[in-house]
RNA sequence: CGGGGUGUAGCGUAGCCCGGUUAUCGCGCCUGCUUUGGGAGCAGGAGGUCGCAGGUUCGAAUCCUGCCACCCCGACCA
């Protein structure tokens, strides 16, 4: 396997699709462009899922549920909106099955057609706005600060295991506000509890920014999102938070009475992050050895092997491997203890590499006798052998340093692969040599933008947000440009 | 939707061009013994609508026709 691996690294993409296989994540379901999520790869989700929830639930949002199906006629409201999904959908038309008379199985019955079809959802806003009109009545209602995890379908040309399924899982938060300011400010909130989610927990960095027009949500007025760079050189867009203004709510006519008794259209944002976050925790930490967790996000932070060669040594073990279990666990440290009889300690080792289990304590009948414990890193593969008095401090303290380490060896790799470039000829001598972030002046126009992603394939992932305001000049057309902007080549 | 490719055991594959015993090999799986501090060894065993449907032929995994599925590369996108 680890050969596999190895060799296969050279090409990139088969290489993360192999680790993502391997490691128990996920597979090709079999049916068109959709996954199977396997148990290991779920808990790495419900681990996002959790820390993510908690923190919608401390900035004040609720959770709810929509249907999954909507109906056609709820698309036709917001022009621009279904302008953006209307080739990816997936329609369902028809609501019974039948033996069909020639005997050849069953098929659809043509006599059970829905009168008006519904659509499967690529994302709720239609159906939630609808439901929102009924909600909002008065200044009181607001804001209406709502969260839906849930599963879309989005019926892409192509996909891509984790970062473009036909269907994902994802969160959808969408809000209602009494002013604009408020709208926006939400909207900057949740970029920035993703961004904060995103480098605390996955330890993967992100620049945050607003998309260009192009790029935007369709019927958003601005699209706040948070960039990440990955080993190969490539951008993931790894969350994105909308500013929708007026749109919905005039579309769907949800108003609101001011203190003044005056009617008003809220004011509204959406905000999502998907399955798609796997893939960049795989893409940005994985080695030729497998995944690598952080431990902040690791479904178990420590795993426990036993060895021995006999019941007596096994006993033994177990009673001091059990004992390291409860005084790890009482430090809030997630342990899992593999007693399993039917693997051997070596697989074992490999096994929880693969799954990039952040630290690995192997007990045998050695250890028994010194007193001693042998701690194994993930992140630097490297191993030691500690006393049994202090392995608790020193994996208490490893999970922080293990953190910290991978954060800083994204971050250094981002730095290593993030150019500022003044010409357009070096623009494209970077990008084909090295790839990455490449920073440089554009003179805003869609026109601009367009040439270059057409001539290079590069796009503009981001106006960062941090990025000192700097006058310049186009690198294209030599007109004048306030700020740098940030582009890569992107999944 | 355009271009390319692949369908043979749970997975990965040989065989196909040039039709001919019982469809190859590895991993995995099962049983037994020995093993267990980096993916164990030996012996035995189970497992196949050769993607589907037709056709050609004495005979088809192999040749022909049609269909289906999936993968990869583009255009589109979280």
């Amino acid at each position: 396997m680890a050969d596999k691996l190895t060799t296969r690294a050279e090409d990139y993409s088969k290489w993360y699709n192999d680790l993502v296989l391997m490691a128990d994540l996920a597979e090709n379901s079999g049916v068109r462009g959709c996954m199977v999520i396997k148990p290991y790869g779920f808990a790495i989700w419900e681990r996002m899922q959790a820390e993510l929830d908690r923190m919608f639930k401390e900035t004040g949002h609720q959770n709810a549920y929509f249907p999954l199906f909507i109906p056609k006629s709820y698309f036709s409201k917001e022009a621009s909106h279904v302008d953006g999904f209307a080739k990816e959908c997936a329609v369902v038309t028809h609501y019974r099955l039948r033996n069909a008379e020639d005997g050849s199985g069953i098929e659809v019955d043509p006599t059970a057609k829905l009168e008006e079809e519904l659509i499967v959802r690529p994302t709720s806003e239609t159906i939630i706005w609808d439901t929102y009109r009924k909600w909002i009545q008065s200044y009181r209602d607001l804001p209406l600060l709502i969260n839906q995890w849930a599963n879309v379908v989005r019926w892409e040309m192509r996909t891509r295991l984790f970062l473009r399924t036909a269907e994902f899982l994802w969160q959808e938060g969408h809000t209602a506000h009494a002013t604009e300011a408020e709208a926006i400010a939400e909207a900057e909130q949740m970029m920035n509890v993703y961004a904060e989610f995103v480098e605390t927990y996955m330890a993967v960095p992100v620049i945050k920014g607003t998309k260009t027009e192009s790029e935007r949500f369709a019927g958003a007025l601005e699209t706040y999102c948070i960039e990440a760079l990955m080993q190969d050189g490539k951008a993931l867009q790894a969350g994105t938070s909308h500013f929708l203004g007026q749109n919905f709510a005039k579309a769907f006519d949800v108003k609101f009475a001011t203190k003044e008794g005056k009617q008003e259209y809220v004011w509204a944002t959406s905000w999502g992050v998907s399955t798609r976050l796997m893939g960049a925790l795989v893409m940005t930490h994985s080695d030729d050895n497998g995944l690598v967790l952080p431990p902040n996000l690791a479904p178990d932070q420590v795993v426990i092997v036993p060895i021995y060669r006999n019941d007596e040594q096994f006993e033994a073990v177990s009673k001091a491997a059990n004992e390291l279990m409860g005084s790890l666990r009482a430090k809030g440290i997630r342990v899992k203890f593999d007693n399993r009889d039917t693997h051997k300690p070596g697989w074992k080792f490999n096994e929880y590499e693969l799954k990039g289990v952040p630290v690995r304590l192997a007990i045998g009948p050695k250890d028994l006798e010194n007193g001693t414990v042998e701690i194994a890193r993930r992140d630097t593969l490297t191993k030691e052998v500690v006393t049994r008095e202090s392995v608790v401090e020193t994996v208490a303290s490893l999970m922080d340093t293990i953190q910290k380490n991978l954060f800083q060896k994204a971050s250094m790799h981002r730095k290593e692969h993030t150019t500022t470039v003044e010409s357009y000829e070096e623009f494209k001598k970077v990008l084909e040599a090295k790839g990455g972030f490449i920073v440089a002046h554009w003179d805003g126009t869609a026109e601009t933008e367009e040439k270059i992603k057409n001539e290079t394939k590069a796009t503009i992932r981001c106006i960062p947000l941090e990025g000192a305001s700097e006058a310049g000049h186009c690198m294209v057309t030599g007109k004048p440009s306030s700020q740098r902007v940030l582009f890569a080549k992107a999944y």
